[in-house]
Order: structure tokens, then C-alpha cells, then sequence
DNA sequence: AAAAATAAAATTATCGATAATAATGCCTCT
DNA sequence: AGAGGCATTATTATCGATAATTTTATTTTT
């Protein structure tokens, strides 16, 4: 055995770090949905041939979040309410695929570490109203689950629905963690006992309901935002053209 | 609205076209799993520079039937029994969403011409036993339903999952159609029927669960396939390396 | 002879430049 | 003045060559 085609611990070249940061900026709306992206302009953004600027485009069109039209170039994608009915429906179904999983592939060891970290989330839960703490250890136990479902497909599919989801939020409401309120918050985290109760169990079709049930709270909270979010964009019409200057 | 960033109506670039031939390669078994692909190979094949076969590369990668690796490569997947189980429960989970999508979004016009394409499916299965024709028809009505719910992600994600499972099928039985045996085909006939009916009835729960019971059926038959190329190759153990030479 | 170090070859990653294509502005014609 | 055609500009696609890295072969050392 010579060759090594698995992990890759060498340093990452060029084309992935671009398109991580690239990634980044389009999530956090640092460019805008719709826009226009030249090669020129990343290449010497990041001091670099168009070449690895090309490869990082592609990488961010794989995931979703780019579409590279021939001959015309890459554009970030422009999400309408109908898109983001489809992504949550993804979410709940491939959640449910990896749950379902998880429970034939996990091994007894992973379920009691499950179990305690169901612990975890639950002190957390009860001892802080911070909602970035709470979605912080609930992603914990999320990505634990997903991982040990030993399905890198359906690792690899969450992830990308995951990562637009939360463009999605922050497209439309700018602030997708305010308005994750710890009502929220607490809800999810019964149904996060739930969940775990059932893997450990060995329960798929329990599992999978529970799953969709959990990305179903996060759905309801961005639905939620993006009314509140449609509300305080449609009332200051009279004002808007402030300033045009810095 | 200058620049249209739409459909793409222009021939399509090399690239694309160098994609296309390879997924046929390697679905076809042309190309081996876990080979080792090298860019001035297929450039040379071709005829072009590697730039566009790197293109190329990436693209197939992005299906999930190429492995690219930094400084080493692309490499032909290598799937096995685990990874075939994970593509049909993530199969079953896709078309459920489809459909259960399709519930909300078709027109009662979309519904009539499901149901026409419903009638003229089970004709086809009356009156013929070609596995092959089977499978065509019903092919289109999977498709017909995925492209009318309006949901472009969880189609692309569907053709990309139904993709692997063609290549695994023909990895393992190198003759996906004949396995595909007909009494298949009648209970499949049985659930597209029930399906449809779910769907025009806008039951989006009753589709999911029809959907998922018919990708169920074949992923029956692959497991059926599997078991008989098993049997066939573990028999002729002594008569291995009959020829060196061609 | 086996293992480690080193040199050579092969391969991918990146670059700079050219070709092909699409968008933009200008000009003409009505 | 407006519409349509033409030239210009800008951008992407492809190419050929170079740099960086890995793999393989060779040599050296124990």
C-alpha cells in the first residue's frame, strides 16, 4: 500500500482556502445574494491567480451558495421564501436519514456518551439564558449523532443544507440569534431527549420523527423571524435615502 | 435586465462535456473502482489542455463518484455493503421529500397529467414483460413528480443519490436489469399507483411513506442482486488465473 | 540483507498569456 | 427620437510552461 488516498494531512492548497473565506463572506452577507462575482477581482483580493479562483468557485457552487453560469461567470444565489420551504424539508429529511442511522451503527460506548452529553445540554439548558450557548452544545449533539452515523454522504448533504438554512436566516433576518429565543430553546431541548432516548434504543422510526420534529423548532423560529423581519422592513418607507454619504 | 443569469442555452463548455463522459465511464464499469485517474490521461483522450479536464475532475467529485485529493489526485470511489445501505436510506428520504413537495406545489393540471402518466405506466406493465421498458416509464413518472415540486436542491440531490445507486448496482451485479426481475416490477406498479393517488390527494405524509416503501422495492432487488453475485463469485476459487495473456 | 537516506521521475498546483464569448456603448438608418 | 447593427470592451475558457509536492527508484549505512 503506497499510495494514501484517505485523510489529507497535508496543508490545504490555495482553491480551499479561498473558497472557505468565500464561503464565509457569502453567509455572513458580507457579499450580497445575487451579486456578480469576477475572477479578477478575488484573484487580486487574495494576491493570486485566477486559476485556484476558479477551482475555490466551483467549490462554493458544489455547496450551493455560488451558481457558475458558462461564458458568464459565478453569482451568489437570491433565496425566496419558496427556496427556503425546500431547505428545511432537506433538513428534517436527511437529519432523520443520519438519526435512523445512527441508531444500527452506534456502538453502546457512543450512546452513553450521548447520553452525557444530553446531560450537558440539559445543565446548560437550565442554568443560562444564553442562546448562543444553547445552540452551540445543541449543534454539539447534533453533528455528534450525524457523525457517528457513519454515513459520510449524509454527513456531507446535512452540512450543505445546514450551512444554507443558516444563510437563509441571516439573509432574512440579519440576527438569527436573538430571535432564537429560549423558548425556543427549551422546547427543543425536550425534543432533544427524546431523540436521544430513541437512538439509544435502537429506535429508527422514532428517531426519524424526533429528528424532523427538532429541525422543525428551528423552522418555526425562522419562520417566525422572517415575519418580524418583513415587519420592520415594510413600515419605513417614508425614510429611507437617509444619507448617500459616508 | 441586461445579464441573464437563467438558463444556460450556449453550447456547453469542454469541461462539462469531459463530465458527462466520465460519469458514463465510470457508472458503466469502464472505469474500475478505486482506480487512480491522472489529468494527462484523459486530457490526452481528449484532446485537450488539463485545465478543463481538472474541471472536470471536480465536478464528478462534487456527484460523489470521484475522490479528489491535494498533490495526489482524483481516485474512482470504492463503496461497499455499509455505503450501499446509507445511499438507499438517503434515496428513500430524498424522493419522500419530493414528494411530499410535490403534494403542496403541483397544479391540478400537473395532477391530471400524473394520473394519465399513471394509467399509461400500468398498461405498459399489463402488457409487456420487457424489465427494461418497465423501468423506463416508471423512471419518468419519478422524475415527472421530482420536477413538479418545484424543488430544485432536493432534485439535484436525488439524481445525484439515484446516480450512486446505479453504479453501485452495476459495481456489484455488472447487470442491473435482468436482476430487476418483474415480480418487482408489479409490486412496484401496485405503489406508483398508490403514490399518485396520495399526491393528487395532496397527503403529503401518505406520498412520503409510499415513496420511501417504493425506492424500497429496489433497494430489495439490489439486495437480492447482491446476494447472487456473491454466490457466483465465491464458487470458482480453484479456477482463478486461467490466462496472463490476452 | 534490511532499513534509512537520498536522488530521480512523475504528478498536481499555480501562473501568465492567448482564444472564445458575452456585454456595452456607439453609430447609422428610419 | 428609437430601433437595429457594428465595433469596443470586459470577462471567462483554454492553453503551455513553471513551481511545488508526492511517489518511485537508487544508494548508503548498519
Amino acid at each position: 500500500m503506497a499510495r494514501n488516498t484517505g485523510d489529507d494531512d497535508s496543508a490545504p492548497t490555495q482553491d480551499r482556502v479561498i473558497a472557505r473565506l468565500l464561503i464565509d463572506d457569502i453567509v455572513a452577507w458580507r457579499i450580497p445574494p445575487g451579486a456578480w462575482i469576477r475572477e479578477r477581482e478575488i484573484a487580486a483580493r487574495f494576491g493570486v491567480s485566477h486559476a485556484p479562483v476558479r477551482e475555490a468557485f466551483r467549490q462554493v457552487a458544489n455547496i450551493g451558495l455560488l451558481k457558475v453560469v458558462p461564458w458568464r461567470g459565478a453569482f451568489v444565489i437570491d433565496l425566496d421564501q419558496h427556496a427556503a420551504d425546500e431547505v428545511y424539508e432537506l433538513w428534517k429529511a436527511l437529519f432523520g436519514v443520519a438519526c435512523r442511522l445512527a441508531c444500527a451503527e452506534m456502538s453502546d460506548r457512543d450512546g452513553r456518551e450521548l447520553m452525557h452529553r444530553l446531560v450537558e445540554y440539559k445543565d446548560v439548558t437550565l442554568r443560562t439564558e444564553n442562546t448562543f450557548e444553547h445552540l452551540n452544545v445543541s449543534n454539539r449533539i447534533g453533528r455528534f449523532i450525524a457523525k457517528r452515523s457513519n454515513a459520510p454522504l449524509a454527513l456531507e448533504l446535512l452540512d450543505r443544507v445546514a450551512l444554507l438554512a443558516r444563510w437563509q436566516h441571516n439573509v432574512y433576518t440579519n440576527s438569527y440569534i436573538e430571535t432564537h429565543g429560549n423558548e425556543a430553546a427549551r422546547r427543543s431541548a425536550a425534543l432533544y431527549e427524546t431523540l436521544c432516548r430513541h437512538i439509544v434504543a435502537r429506535d429508527g422510526d422514532a428517531a426519524d420523527a424526533a429528528a424532523r420534529a427538532l429541525i422543525g423548532v428551528t423552522q418555526e423560529s425562522f419562520e417566525q423571524a422572517l415575519e418580524e423581519y418583513k415587519a420592520r422592513h415594510s413600515k419605513p418607507r417614508a425614510s429611507r435615502r437617509r444619507a448617500k454619504s459616508a
